[in-house]
DNA sequence: CTGAAAGCGCTTACAG
DNA sequence: CTGAAAGCGCTTACAG
C-alpha cells in the first residue's frame, strides 16, 4: 500500500506542494489560489483518495488531533458508556481517542499522564483517581488543555463535568419519604473522595430535617477495599439491614446498588419488609428483584458530551464558542418500580 | 511546558544528536561508543527527564506504536473487557490503542479503517461487523496487520482468535440433558454471522443426538433488529417459551440471556416448571434469579490477550516468537446456581 | 569510536 | 497569484 503524498499531488497537478497544501487547508482564498488550480487539486486528491499524513502533520503543527481519556477502569459499565459517547463527540470534531485505565492507583495515572503527554496527545480527559492532586496541578501549571469528569478536586481550580450529587441524593430521599419510609439506611463507601462526601452529606441533611429525633445511625461505610471481597461485603451489608430494622435502603454507588440487591435477596425471606432501592446510574440487574426499586440515573451522555465540549473548548477547536465553565448536571430522577 | 529535544541532550553531553540517539535505542555497543559517553547520556536523560518525541520518532520510523481496535461498540460489556485487557496487554509491549465504535455498521467500519489506517496506526484488532468481507479482504491485500476477534470470514484466510464455539454449545447441551431435561430450547438471533450459525449447528446436532424422533421445532431465530424493541423481544421469548412447553431452554448471547431472564421472570408464576438458563458470557444478573441457571463464560483475557499477542507477531515486536497461528480457545465451563 | 547530513511528509513565512 | 525553502524532532546510512 504505497501511500500517496503531497508531492505526488502537485506533481500531478503541476503546481508546487504549497499550493496543494493551502487548497487542502481550505486557505486557497486567502492565497488568492486560480479557482481553475483549485479545482484541478480538488478532483485530483478526490481520484487518487490521497490523505495527509497525519504523522507529519502533527509533528509539523504541534497538534495531533488524539485525546487522552483516563478511567479507573474502562470494563466498568459506567466509564464503558461514557467512552463510548466520548468517543462519538469526539469524532464530530474530527479528534481520535486513546483510552488507558488508572486502576484507581495515582502511581500508574501518573505514569500514563507521562507517556501520552510527552507524547502526541492535544489533551485529557480524566477521571481523577484518589491522590492525583498533585499530578492535576501539574497540569494546569503547564497549560495542558484537559477537563476532569466525574469528580474533581474542590482545592484545585480545574474545568470539571460532575452531576450534583447532592441534590441527586435530596430528591431521592425526599421521595422515599413522600412514599412512607420511615427507616431509611444509608449504604456508602469511605472512598475520601469529594462526590462520595457530598452523598453521605446529602443523605445527612435530609435524616436530620426528617428525623431530627433519631438517635439510631442508619448509616454503613463500608471500607474502601470491599469491592475485594465480594461475600464479606454483602455479610456486611445483610448485618446492616438486619440489625437496623430498616425499611428501605439507600446505596451510594452502583456496585453497592448490585451488591445490595443479592443481599436482599438473599435474606428476602427472612425479613418480609418492603425494601426500596435507589442507585446512581442503571443495569440490567435493577429490573430483576422483588423489592420496589427506585433508580437515579446519571446522564452519562451528557457528562460524557460536556466534557469533550470543555475540552475542545481550550483546544480551539470549538464549533460555537463554549466558555470554560463548570458545568453542573442535574441526575434524571427515574422510578423503575413502584410499591 | 518546555520540551526538552534529542538536541538540547546532546548539547548537554556535548555529543552529536546521533550519539545521543545511539544511545537511546540500545545501539550503543553495536555502534561502539565509549562507556563514559554512554553513562553520561543517560545520566542527563535521567536528570532531565526527557523523553523522546513519539510524533517525530513516528514520522521517522513509520511506526507509531498504537494499535487500533474496532469493535461493535465499547459500552458493550463484552467489548468493554476485551478493550481493558488489550490496552493492559498492548501497554506491556509499549503500545497505546485507539478504540472505536463500528455499530456494527459496515460503512461506518470502512470510514474508521480508512481514517485510521491512512493516518498513524501501526495495526488493528478488528471485531469485524456483517458485509466486512471486502474491507478485511484488502487489508490482506495490501499486508495490513490485523488480527480478527470473536468472529472471522471463513473463505478469508486471516489471523483470528475466536471460541470454540461449536463445542461451548455442545458442552452446554451435555449439561442440560444430563440434568435430566427433556424439552430443551434454544434462542438465537439470525445476525448471519459464522459465530452464531456454529452456536445454532451445535445444538441442532446435540438435539438430533438426543432426540432424533422429536418433531417440534424448538428453536426461536430472532430477527437481527430485535435489540431495537426490547418489549417485542421479550414478548416473542415468552410465547416461545409458552408455546413450546419448554422444561430448559438455552440462549445463545450474553443479551439474550438477560431478556430471557426478564421474560421467565414474568411468566414466572404460571409455568412453574423448572427452567435452566445457558448463556455465553457473564452478568451481574445472573446471579439474580429463581430459576437454575448455567454459565458459559467467554474466556475474555484470553481472547484479548491472544489477540494483541497474534497482532504483536505480525508487527515483530512479540517477546516470544508467536507462530502466526489460529488460536482456538475453548470456552470455560461454569456451573453457577444447580436445581 | 563520533559527527555532519539527508530525509520522513507536511505547513508556512518569505520572496517574487 | 505561485514556488523555493526552512523546519518540526527524530533515525540512520555515510564519511571520517
Amino acid at each position: 500500500m504505497k501511500k500517496i503524498s503531497l508531492k505526488d499531488i502537485a506533481k500531478m497537478a503541476g503546481v508546487s506542494t504549497s499550493t496543494v497544501s493551502f487548497v487542502l487547508n481550505g486557505k486557497a482564498e486567502q492565497m488568492r489560489i486560480s479557482k481553475p488550480i483549485v479545482e484541478k487539486v480538488h478532483q485530483i486528491v478526490k481520484k487518487s483518495g490521497y490523505q495527509p499524513n497525519r504523522v507529519a502533520v502533527s509533528l509539523r503543527t504541534g497538534k495531533s488531533k488524539i485525546i487522552g481519556l483516563l478511567v479507573d477502569d474502562i470494563s466498568n459499565q459506567f466509564f464503558a458508556s461514557c467512552a463510548k459517547f466520548i468517543e462519538d463527540e469526539a469524532n464530530e470534531y474530527g479528534y481520535k481517542v486513546i483510552f488507558c485505565c488508572t486502576e484507581n492507583d495515582a502511581h500508574r495515572a501518573r505514569t500514563l499522564l507521562n507517556i501520552l503527554n510527552y507524547q502526541q496527545v492535544d489533551g485529557f480527559i480524566i477521571t481523577p483517581t484518589v491522590k492525583m492532586n498533585k499530578d492535576i496541578e501539574q497540569l494546569v501549571q503547564y497549560k495542558k488543555p484537559f477537563v476532569l469528569m466525574d469528580r474533581y478536586f474542590p482545592e484545585i481550580n480545574t474545568p470539571y463535568v460532575l452531576v450534583n450529587n447532592y441534590s441527586g441524593i435530596e430528591k431521592g430521599m425526599t421521595h422515599l419519604i413522600r412514599k412512607g419510609y420511615k427507616r431509611i439506611g444509608f449504604v456508602t463507601v469511605d472512598l475520601k473522595m469529594i462526590q462520595m462526601d457530598m452523598r453521605e452529606q446529602a443523605y445527612k441533611d435530609a435524616q436530620k430535617k426528617e428525623q431530627p429525633a433519631s438517635k439510631q445511625k442508619l448509616l454503613l461505610k463500608l471500607p474502601i477495599n470491599c469491592t475485594d471481597d465480594r461475600e464479606a461485603t454483602m455479610q456486611m451489608i445483610i448485618s446492616f439491614i438486619r440489625d437496623t430494622e430498616l425499611d428501605a435502603v439507600f446505596f451510594a454507588t452502583n456496585y453497592l446498588g448490585i451488591l445490595g440487591l443479592e443481599s436482599i435477596q438473599q435474606i428476602g425471606l427472612e425479613i418480609p419488609r418492603d425494601i426500596a432501592v435507589i442507585c446512581f446510574d442503571d443495569n440490567d440487574i435493577f429490573r430483576l428483584h422483588t423489592p420496589a426499586i427506585t433508580v437515579i440515573r446519571q446522564p452519562i451522555d451528557k457528562i460524557a458530551k460536556s466534557s469533550v465540549a470543555i475540552l475542545m473548548d481550550q483546544l480551539g477547536a470549538g464549533k460555537h464558542k463554549v466558555q470554560r465553565i463548570q458545568v453542573e448536571i442535574d441526575p434524571e430522577f427515574v422510578v423503575r418500580k413502584s410499591t
